[in-house]
RNA sequence: GUCGGCGUAGCUCAGUUGGUUAGAGCACCAGAUUGUGGUUCUGGGGGUCGGGGGUUCAAGUCCCCUCGCCGACC
């Protein structure tokens, strides 16, 4: 049985040395080019970005969350303002998370097989979550892909609690496929199992069962490690369908991110641009800088040369560096745009790199180039 | 001129009846941050305790002189 899906996923190019893949992702809100990092923009807003400025960066597809949302400012609100995409008035391809990384990541929450309570809200109603429940929203959420409610434990687990995690996420991934019925929304699936062979490759199979129009690999970025990550990554991404897009959730740091395009990832979303932009750290090709420090005060060179991103075109350094110690907001916003286009350069390259057949190369000189920094 | 109050980190201050190596907040410097509460966390550098003298085993603390600021009164 095929499930019908809204979403077409064309895969356009192997890398012949590893499992790279090169795609085009086509949703109900247009078309995104694989391998491809998605910014995050929890409560329905790329922080200190317009939407304007976000498509600018090369963005075309953007993230949301269930949770946040649905505690404010309801997801009623966000239906009868023409969804997510007329509410926030992002044109483009939209996800939502499910609302299932915040068992791990607020403190408070109580875990049972029907589902989750958080009590640790200190603004608006506390919130109980199930499956049922998180399809209901982002079904009102209306964004092109959404997530199945699972559960994702901390790192380090021990594999009993990370296999009943894992058999209780099977069971909540068919109540979302029940409680799932609009045709113009892709669900996706999302593998757990922790740090566990076995258990990754048994959710895979189970998984790919229940035949999804995408497949996420969930569970990582909760402080494993690289070296984790990538054992994670290829124990579970060469048994997913090739057909069909691999999703890496909440991964990550460049090289995060270039290791496990290796192993077969297409999508990645994470905080850190924007969360690091905040904080003054940009990415660079010779590695990140934080503009705060001292040296940078008198440094009339752009971020980062080789871009050509609104902030590097524009501003120095120094000036940047001024606007961070002033408080400014323009700092948060320009910091901003360059970490999140500096991004959207890195997978360009990347997938230019996978479609000539040279994507090793190019992952070793980076890295190679990022470790000159230091 | 007289009387009173106050001088401790860059800033605002705490410092017990005299008792180890004088503290805090902010600022500054440097790290951390992975399906986001613009946060938060973790380190670090900083002091002739206005200056000088005295009492004492021991003084930021008590005494004397002196400098500066503030207030009140002549």
């Amino acid at each position: 049985m095929t499930t019908e899906s809204p979403l077409r996923f064309e895969l356009q190019a192997n890398d012949p040395a590893c499992a790279a893949r090169a795609g085009r992702l086509n949703s109900p809100h247009g078309e995104t080019l694989t391998p491809v990092f998605m910014p995050v923009g929890t409560h329905g807003a790329l922080k200190a970005l317009t939407p304007r400025q976000v498509e600018e960066t090369g963005a075309t597809i953007v993230l949301a969350n269930t949770y946040h949302l649905a505690i404010r400012p309801g997801e009623g609100l966000v239906e009868k303002s023409g969804g997510l995409h007329g509410f926030m008035r992002w044109p483009k391809t939209i996800l939502t998370d499910s609302g299932g990384f915040q068992v791990f990541s607020l403190p408070g929450t109580k875990i049972d097989d029907h589902g989750v309570q958080f009590r640790y809200e200190k603004d608006g109603e506390p919130v109980e979550l199930t499956p049922e429940r998180s399809m209901q929203i982002q079904m009102a959420l209306g964004a092109d892909i959404i997530m199945a409610f699972d559960e994702c434990v901390p790192f380090p687990c021990d594999e009993p609690r990370a296999e009943r995690a894992m058999y209780r996420t099977l069971d909540w991934v068919d109540r979302c496929q029940v409680a799932h019925d609009r045709k113009d929304q892709a669900l996706f699936g999302i593998v757990q199992g922790s740090t566990y062979e076995r258990l990754r490759k048994k959710c895979a199979q189970e998984m790919i069962r229940r035949d999804f129009p995408g497949y996420a690999v969930g569970g990582v970025s909760v402080g494993e490690g690289l070296d984790l990550l990538k054992k994670v990554v290829g124990w579970t991404a060469p048994f997913l369908p090739e057909d069909k897009p691999r999703y890496l959730m909440g991964v990550g740091l460049p090289e995060d991110i270039l290791e496990s395009i290796e192993r077969g990832i297409d999508m990645f979303d994470c905080v850190i641009p924007t969360r690091y932009a905040r904080s003054a750290t940009l990415f660079t090709f010779r590695g990140r800088i934080r503009l705060t420090n001292r040296r940078y005060r008198r440094d009339l060179f752009p971020v980062e040369p080789n871009c050509e991103c609104y902030t590097c075109r524009e501003f120095t350094r120094a000036y940047l560096h001024h606007l961070f110690q002033s408080d400014e907001i323009l700092g948060h916003i320009l910091a901003s745009i360059h970490n999140v286009a500096f991004y959207q350069m890195m997978m360009r390259q990347a997938r230019e790199a996978i479609l000539e057949g040279r994507y090793m190369e190019y992952k070793e000189a980076f890295l190679k180039e990022q470790a000159k920094g230091r």
